[in-house]
RNA sequence: GCCCGGAUAGCUCAGGGGCAGAGCAACGCACUCGUAAUGCGUAGGUCGUGGGUUCAAUUCCCACUCCGGGCUCCA
């Protein structure tokens, strides 16, 4: 019998008997490896792990626990749902049912306008078990488009996909699960079930079993809102039993730090519905972190070299028409109103505010980089459905900063603005940062190439100077010029998208700005917009969240809390509380009505940095029982000490933020 | 905006075509207590709004409002 030599990612080579495959591989390696074995990868290409092998490929077994041998699981098991429905709601239409983070969904439309619900995803997710104790083989087959149109006749859908595949010049941007170009591949799993399907999926229906059901939604076919709106099911995977409650925990995990959630609990701030969606009202609480913040983030600002600035919230739809946002952006704004003189809009950004004032007199270059900051409130429309707590609203001020710079400086300002906006970020408690790099969309820009290029070297200079890892997203950037993003990590794992750096030549050139150079010529200037915590409201929500809820003590609106035990300890109590005021710390007191450990009890929930007790010892002796959150308690701690361990914990925050 | 779901006391939630319920919170009284819930009591509601069906609607039906989950990208 003829053998065929393959390859293994660690270069050895293995023979095989001719018709060997992937499980083969994986089985002659080792037992454990053939039952982590989902798929594999031959040349590069994702296959079937029973798909023969032809001499000389390069194989590689995608095993469960990895990226893309999660991806095949849910994939996988989307296939296993759309049978699921098929078999409890003849009839029904299916469309896709792609991975994503974390899971899968599939997209179906059910005969005469049945929606799901909550009892259906019960029923489904219990056909989906049988089916995976039925263990049915995934068996590919590849087929011509006129017969692969034929046999999914009664799928709309499928057709549509179909037609997409096979058409040329299909558009590459669609979200679909089978690449233009591709053969027209379906796997049948069992005699009534068949799905058009690019692949690869596990073996059989018995290598899945971990995952969940978890929700309906209505989602528009393609993403089109003028499109047929179809229901559809998300559901979780994960490679083992364990695997899945650790996310069913980190979901859990998510919504007890849910912002809209603690802001009732603390007190912090609400969403009055008289007021409107996506407009909040800051309570004493949530009011005085934000003040805080702002404080801090004005403080760092002027240690920075910027300076500050003040602009309306509305302008004459000129302003608009000359920076092109009527143009570009009029979607993200609010509506006209109409005045005396003209029409008016609130501003969705600062940065033809802020080019006016660069444009007020004429420019020396000795005066660049001019740094233009503010605490700038925006108003942009978002639709009412997207609206979501503090993440996404209708009104909200960033930290926004424009500077004006001559192109050769821009590469040296990029690099320090850097090394400012980390050192803010990890002031607030982030230390985990992921970079990205926007390039140009080659369908949407203005500027010459050499302006592009010198624009993206300068960004890309900047990161390889802090030798920081980037991904390039190539295209993502604005019409205007290109960009670095920055995400952070929060507690639980979460990216948030909060600063971002983008170069722009375009406004400089719209609003005509010039400054005098050296050679007593005229010249314009780049520009640099800078959001740094990018909208406090959001960056506040994420703060809640990162710290679900127990600020760091600089920022906790009551820092200390002093309960006497009885009674007659409350003029004591007074006396610690003005000797904390005096160092300007946020502390109450909370008399005796009540017993000592509900007051105990009360604060921990408040999530309050610091209880301090005192008693007849503490009168004694003038000392307080320290209780810290999340620590033990310490009886007997000096008044003084206390106060200096306190003083020293709250500047230490911005010290070390200052002197970075 | 569109699809689905929801709305009962400040909060969390139960109930159900026939007088509106609990726990926590609030308020009062007693207890004066050393580190995560003392006891008793009081008050709190047009059951989101409007319309319909019914002898009777908080409950069933319709519309609206608001909230939540989703619906390419983006603060």
């Amino acid at each position: 019998m003829a053998q065929i030599t393959i390859t293994l990612p660690d270069g050895s080579s293995r023979e095989y008997p001719a018709g060997a495959t992937a499980a083969d591989v994986a089985a002659s390696i080792g037992s454990r490896l053939a039952k982590a074995a989902v798929a594999a990868t031959v040349d590069g290409i994702e296959a079937d792990l029973h798909a023969p092998l032809t001499d000389g490929a390069e194989v590689a077994i995608v095993t469960a626990d990895s990226d893309a041998g999660r991806d095949v699981l849910r994939h996988s098991t989307a296939h296993v749902m759309a049978q699921a429905v098929t078999r409890l709601f003849p009839g029904a239409k299916f469309s896709i049912g792609p991975a994503i983070d974390d899971g899968f969904y599939y997209d179906f439309e059910l005969p005469d306008g049945r929606t799901f619900s909550d009892d259906d995803l019960a029923a489904i997710e219990a056909e989906m078990r049988r089916i995976v104790g039925e263990d049915q083989p995934f068996v590919r087959s590849e087929l011509e488009p006129h017969d692969a149109l034929e046999l999914f006749a009664d799928q709309p859908y499928k057709r549509e996909i179909i037609e997409r595949v096979t058409s040329a010049g299909a558009d590459e941007t669609d979200a679909v699960d089978v690449a233009p170009g591709s053969a027209i591949s379906v796997y049948r799993n069992s005699d009534a079930f068949v799905d058009l399907c690019r692949g690869p999926h596990v073996p059989s229906t018995g290598k899945l079993g971990h995952f969940r059901l978890r929700k309906v939604a209505g989602a528009y076919w393609r993403g089109n809102e003028k499109g047929p709106m179809l229901q559809r099911i998300y559901g979780t995977a994960w490679e083992s039993e364990r695997a899945l409650a650790e996310y069913l925990h980190r979901l859990e995990e998510a919504e007890k730090r849910d912002h809209r959630k603690l802001a009732v609990e603390l007190d912090l701030l609400s969403f009055p519905s008289q007021i409107g969606g996506g407009l909040a009202v800051w309570h004493p609480k949530g009011a005085i972190i934000r003040k805080l913040m702002e404080d801090y983030s004005r403080l760092r600002h002027e240690h920075g070299g910027y300076e500050f600035v003040y602009t309306p919230h509305l302008a004459n739809a000129r302003l608009f028409e000359t920076s092109g946002h009527l143009d570009f952006y009029a979607d993200g704004m609010y509506p006209p109103m109409e005045m005396d003189n003209g029409t008016y809009y609130p501003k969705p950004m600062n940065c033809p505010m802020h080019c006016l004032i660069f444009d007020s007199r004429q420019r020396s270059y000795r005066e660049l980089p001019l740094r233009l900051f503010e605490l700038g409130t925006v108003y942009r429309y978002e639709r009412a459905g997207t609206l979501h707590g503090l993440m996404r609203i209708r009104g909200f001020t960033q930290d926004d900063s424009h500077i004006y710079c001559t192109r050769e400086q821009a590469p040296d300002e990029i690099t320090s603005l850097l090394d400012f906006v980390l050192s803010v970020l990890r002031a607030f408690g982030f230390d985990d940062f992921t970079f990205h790099l926007s390039t140009k969309d080659p369908a949407k820009f203005v500027g010459g190439d050499d302006l592009w290029d010198d624009a993206t070297s300068a960004l890309r200079q900047a990161l390889d100077r802090h030798g920081l890892e980037y991904t390039v997203k190539d295209g993502d950037a604005a019409f205007y010029g290109p960009k670095i993003d920055i995400d952070v990590r929060d507690a639980i794992g979460r990216a948030w998208q909060l600063s971002t750096i983008q170069y722009d030549f375009n406004l400089p050139e719209r609003f005509g700005l010039e400054y005098v150079g050296a050679d007593n010529e005229r010249h314009r200037p780049i520009m640099l917009h800078r959001a740094l915590l990018g909208s406090i409201e959001r960056f506040f929500g994420v703060l809640v969240e990162h710290y679900a809820g127990a600020f760091p003590t600089w920022l906790a609106p009551v820092q200390v809390r002093v309960l006497p035990v009885a009674t007659a300890h409350e003029a004591y109590a007074d006396e610690v509380v003005a000797r904390l005021g005096a160092v300007g710390a946020r502390v109450d007191v909370v008399p005796a009505t009540d017993q000592l450990g509900k007051r105990i009890r009360s604060a921990k929930m408040e999530k309050l940095p610091y209880v301090l007790v005192v008693g007849d010892d503490d009168v004694e002796a003038g000392t307080v029982g320290v209780n810290p959150r999340g620590g033990e308690v310490e009886r007997g701690v000096s008044v003084d000490e206390f106060v200096r361990r306190f003083t020293d914990e709250v500047t230490s925050a911005a010290d070390l933020a200052l002197s970075a």
